[in-house]
DNA sequence: TGGATGACCTCCG
DNA sequence: ACGGAGGCCATCC
């Protein structure tokens, strides 16, 4: 599906250091109503090599706790590899480290 | 072809 | 602030 492809480029299209949010990658992908279509589409993840799915957090700055690619341990240190700070919550700093596609266009 | 599911988001109580 | 239900789109059986 073409949509996959979207969907796929818009994650591979996350800088290093940032996180996006479903909502996000969805609206950036062209369908603001893809949030769910864009967790499916990271579940069958093709290409985790050059799909970083761990840089896609949900609203609240976390992953889901069904299937987190090995672990949500595993997420945090590749979010911290890229340099993504993490919140006392345990959570991702959105606040700090969300991706801002305006950049990209610039 | 039809019904059910899902790594979501938002609204209402 | 927390819990529950609905909507939305695509994929799977």
């Amino acid at each position: 599906m073409n949509s996959y492809e979207r969907i796929y480029a818009v994650v591979r299209s996350i800088p290093r250091g940032t996180v996006a949010t479903y909502g996000q990658v969805a609206r950036l992908a062209g369908n603001p109503r893809w949030a769910r279509v864009v967790g499916y589409a990271l579940h069958v993840n093709p290409d985790p090599d050059g799909i970083p799915c761990y840089r896609v957090v949900d609203r609240n700055g976390c992953t889901s706790s069904a299937f987190a690619f090995g672990g949500s341990d595993i997420q945090k240190a590749l979010l911290e590899a890229d340099g993504i700070p993490f919140l006392p919550d345990g959570r991702v700093d959105l606040a700090a480290c969300q991706w801002n596609p305006n950049q990209e266009i610039l």
